[in-house]
DNA sequence: CAGTATCCTCGAGGATACTG
DNA sequence: CAGTATCCTCGAGGATACTG
C-alpha cells in the first residue's frame, strides 16, 4: 500500500494500462463518481455504494489519496466530521465518466431497472444528452431527497452542479447562476422512468411520484433533448 | 461465464458501473487496447500483453464475447488461423483510451520508461495531441518492425489506422489515402523519446534508432503537435 | 461516527503439462 | 499454434467485533 511500485501489476507505459492501476480496482472509479459533484462523508460514501464493505472502502480512500485523486479533510470545530474531496485532478476525471457511459449504454445486456444513485443519474446525462437534440437553453433543477443538483443545458453541451452543502467547504466554483426554469423533485426509479424509458411526465406526476415546478410544455422539451443511444450489435 | 447476471458484481444501473462489469476485469481493457486497429491471433495478444498467462488470456476473450465486445473468427484454408476482432461495438471504445489517457499522464506518478506496446504508443498519440498546436495537416507512417501504422493530423483532429495484414481480413474501413509525407521507422522507446521526452530527432537518426523519410523541419512540426499534458497537483 | 483489527473464505489467476 | 486441464497459491475482500 506505501507505494506505487511494490504492488504487482499491468508495469506498461501506456497510459491507459497506468490510469487502470489507479481507477481500475474494484469499486475505486464508483467511488470517485460519488466525488465528482463535491465533498461526502464515509458513511455516504457507504451508504451510496451499497455493497461495499467499511474494510474496502477505507482502504480505497487510502490507495487514492496516495494517488493524489483525492483527499481527506477534517472540518474544524464544532463539526469534527471527517470527508473526502476529489483534487483538482481528480475533478478532471469527468470526461473519463462520458466516454464510459456513452460506449457501455449501446449495449443490450445493460440493464436501467437496477438502483441508481444520485450522482450516477445526474452522470448519466452526459452520456444520454442527444447530438441531434434542437437547440434549447434551460436552466433545471433535480432534487433527490436531501441532495440538490442544477443542470444547465445549452446547444454546445450540459453543466452539472451539486449544491454545496451549507455548512462544508467546497472546492468547486460555481457554475450556474440564475433562476431555475424547471425543478423536478423526485427519487433515482423516477428519474429513469422520465429521461430513459420516455414515460409521460403527466404520468409520473400524477401517480405522485415527481413534483414539477415550472412550465409542462418547457420540462418535455428539456427532457427530450436526453434518450439512451440506440443499441449497437449483439 | 455463461451469464452476466451470475456474477457478483456491482448491480446497478449506472452506466459506469456497467462499463466496468465488461471492461473492468483485469487485462480487459489492454486487450480491447491491443485489438482497436483491427484483428490480432492468440499469440500476438499473448506477446504484446507480456504478463498475461494463457489461461487469462483465453478466460478474458471468452468473456469479451460474451459481452459482445469482440468476435472469434477462424481463417479460410489455406490458412487455417484464429483471430480475434472487435465488434463495431467493441471498435466505439476510442474514446475511452482517449478520456483515460488524457486524464492518467496529467499524474506525476506516470513512468513513461516502462516498456509500451505500438498500438498502446499510437493510441496514446490521441492523447498527447496539444490543444493549443499551430494547425497542420500533415499524413505520416509509423513503422514499428512488422507492424505499419498511418496517421492523418488534422487542425481539428487526429485519424489513426493500422495498415492491413496482406492475408486477412479487416472489417475497418481505410481511412487515410494518399501519400504519406513522413514515414518514421523506429522502435517504441524511440517513439517515447521524440515524441514526448522532445529528444531531436536529428540525434535519434543520428543513433540510428530511428530512420525518417520526408522533410525533416516539417518531421519536427509533426512532433511538436504531440506533447505529454502539464502534470497536475501532488 | 469513522473507521481498524482479526479472522476466514473463495476465487482470480499463475505454473505446468497436455492436446487436436 | 491455440488453446484446455489440473493444481495450487495468495491476496482481495466479506463478516464480525471492537475503538477513540
Amino acid at each position: 500500500m506505501s507505494s506505487w511500485k511494490e504492488k504487482r501489476w499491468y508495469r506498461e507505459a501506456c497510459p491507459t494500462a497506468f490510469a487502470l492501476e489507479i481507477l481500475g480496482e474494484r469499486w475505486a472509479l464508483l467511488i470517485v463518481r460519488e466525488l465528482i459533484f463535491g465533498p461526502r462523508r464515509f458513511r455516504d460514501l457507504k451508504a451510496s455504494l451499497e455493497a461495499i464493505s467499511a474494510k474496502s472502502l477505507s482502504e480505497r480512500l487510502e490507495r487514492l489519496e496516495l494517488a493524489g485523486v483525492l483527499r481527506r479533510r477534517e472540518l474544524p470545530r464544532p463539526w469534527n466530521a471527517v470527508f473526502y474531496e476529489l483534487t483538482p485532478w481528480g475533478y478532471e476525471a469527468m470526461p473519463i465518466f462520458e466516454a464510459l457511459g456513452r460506449w457501455s449504454l449501446r449495449s443490450k445486456l445493460h440493464d436501467p431497472s437496477l438502483p441508481l444513485s444520485p450522482s450516477a443519474a445526474m452522470l448519466s446525462l452526459k452520456a444520454t444528452l442527444r447530438p441531434a437534440r434542437p437547440p434549447l437553453s434551460v436552466r433545471a433543477g433535480f432534487i433527490f431527497g436531501e441532495e440538490r443538483f442544477r443542470v444547465q443545458l445549452e446547444p454546445d453541451g450540459l453543466l452539472l452542479e451539486r449544491e454545496p452543502h451549507p455548512f462544508w467547504p467546497d472546492a468547486l466554483p460555481r457554475q450556474i447562476a440564475g433562476r431555475l426554469a424547471l425543478v423536478f423533485e423526485l427519487d433515482t426509479p423516477s428519474f429513469r422512468r422520465v429521461l430513459y424509458e420516455k414515460m409521460p411526465l403527466a404520468e409520473e406526476v400524477a401517480a405522485g411520484k415527481l413534483t414539477l415546478r415550472g412550465d409542462r410544455a418547457l420540462a418535455e422539451r428539456f427532457l427530450a433533448s436526453f434518450a439512451l443511444p440506440p443499441k449497437l450489435g449483439a
